[in-house]
DNA sequence: TGTCCACTGGAAGGGAGGGCTT
DNA sequence: AAGCCCTCCCTTCCAGTGGACA
């Protein structure tokens, strides 16, 4: 028998099977559902903020605090969506558009202002332009017309550590330089403390108003799951541990409910892979594990070169046995392992800002000691396991000949 | 108590690469 | 083509530091 018909009706056999979803994409982050339980009070509070624009006043300008998954962008998200719903059935109401912008993606003074500008229709390169050119021409387009324009900032801790306070000094500031429109600011962060980096004046304008989220506990993201799931599964599918173990696993990481939705659509994933007929509770661990290993792998992943030789040498130090490792023994591996590649050697000191940004990423833990009479070091620990995450780095063609790097003979500590 | 280590991390600035304007 | 601008990645410089040790 040849090889193409021992497949013969591979795909019909496929999709010939009884999917367990109705609708995946309504367990997805970007799915807006037409109710958010356990969020009717913080929608009733930005709803009472906004409304004035309506009557062609200008808002207070907002900050919204909250941890990851507690509903921030989608509440300002939702009640925007309802502030333009009632504009369109009421043409009495002074025009209001809200303008959402993403600050991890658009994190530059440029290109926050190139991109509300591009919102009203103005042609603005990339780059090549000063930024005032760019700000004159945001301030111009939108003074056309009477209106009030709403900015969302989310994430807008990120812009200020990268690129500072300016642009939102000169947001909040650019009202009294309009003549028709009106701007106001609703900055979506979820880090407490930011504003400490903001200047004082910037500070008290853009907190005029603070709304809070707190984490949802697990009984409420039960209700969020079920509400979605009746949507998104064919009924009975569900055993009845799945929703409360999804709720317990996501309460236990602050309360976030863009896991607990992961978590219930990686499980339908697994389970249909299986051919199960139920999801079981089996189903929803399975998900937690590769949802965790997933996420690292793709974050190793895509890390530039250098930061990857640095992970490398980081690995091979632990392997050998060192509890802790430091940045003078990582930085001494990781020249000889640019040599062996020929790769360029970066500074210490931008090695040392590598170190603190896998940090960041959650792929080692660094902490500052001192070691008295021998200096002050970061002492580094891998927060990842290494087996899986050296085979990650060695599919990445530049790094393949580590896999045979010798360590010096000398011990270094 | 002072010294001194092995760094940390802020600041400033260079330069390459993208682009625009004149 | 020359002169600018913006961004990213990086280097250089350097003051600052917690705590072991003499």
């Amino acid at each position: 028998m040849d090889l193409k018909s021992s497949f013969s009706g591979i795909f019909e056999s496929i999709l010939s099977k009884e999917p367990l979803f109705k609708d995946k994409d309504i367990l997805r982050h970007s799915y807006t559902p037409s109710e958010l339980p356990h969020r009717e009070s913080e929608i009733k509070q930005l709803a009472t903020i906004l409304a004035p624009a309506l009557k062609g006043e200008t808002p207070s300008n907002i900050l919204i605090y909250g941890k990851n998954g507690t509903g921030k962008t989608i509440v300002t998200k939702f009640v925007c969506d309802l502030l333009v719903e009632t504009l369109k059935k009421n043409t009495n109401f002074y025009p209001v558009t809200p303008i959402y912008l993403n600050c991890e993606v658009t994190d530059t003074q440029y290109r926050i202002l190139a991109n509300l500008a591009k919102h009203f229709g103005e042609k603005i390169p990339f780059t090549g332009w000063p930024t005032d050119k760019v700000y004159n021409a945001f301030k111009k387009s939108i003074d056309e017309e009477n209106r009030c324009v709403i900015i969302i900032l989310d994430e807008i801790d990120k812009l200020v550590s990268k690129s500072g306070d300016t642009v939102v000094y000169n947001l909040t500031r650019i009202n009294s330089e309009l003549k028709n429109a009106k701007v106001s600011i609703v900055g979506i962060s979820n880090d407490l403390r930011f504003t400490n980096y903001l200047d004082p004046r910037v500070q008290s304008s853009l907190s005029e108003e603070e709304l809070v989220f707190s984490p949802y506990n697990a009984r409420q993201l039960e209700d969020i799951l079920r509400q979605r799931a009746e949507m998104a599964f064919k009924p009975g599918v569900l055993d009845e541990f799945v929703i409360p173990l999804c709720a317990a696993l996501a309460a236990r990481e602050h309360g976030d409910a863009r896991k607990a939705l992961d978590l219930l659509r990686v499980a339908g994933e697994v389970a249909e892979r299986e051919n199960a007929e139920i999801i079981t509770e089996k189903h929803v661990r399975r998900a937690n594990e590769k949802i965790e290993s997933d996420n690292i792998v793709e974050v190793v992943r895509t890390l530039p070169t250098q930061s990857k030789v640095l992970l490398y040498a980081i690995i091979l130090l632990e392997e050998r046995g060192s509890e802790m490792v430091t940045t003078g023994e990582v930085y001494d591996i990781y020249k000889r392992m640019c040599k062996s590649l020929s790769l360029d050697i970066l500074t210490q000191r931008r090695v040392s800002d590598l170190i603190s940004e896998l940090d960041l990423l959650g792929i080692i833990n660094s902490h500052v000691v001192s070691k008295g009479r021998y200096g002050r070091t970061k002492e580094i620990k891998l927060e990842v396991s290494p087996v899986g995450i050296k085979l990650v780095l060695e599919d990445d063609t530049r790094l393949r000949n580590l896999s045979n790097f010798k360590f010096p003979q000398r011990r270094l500590f």
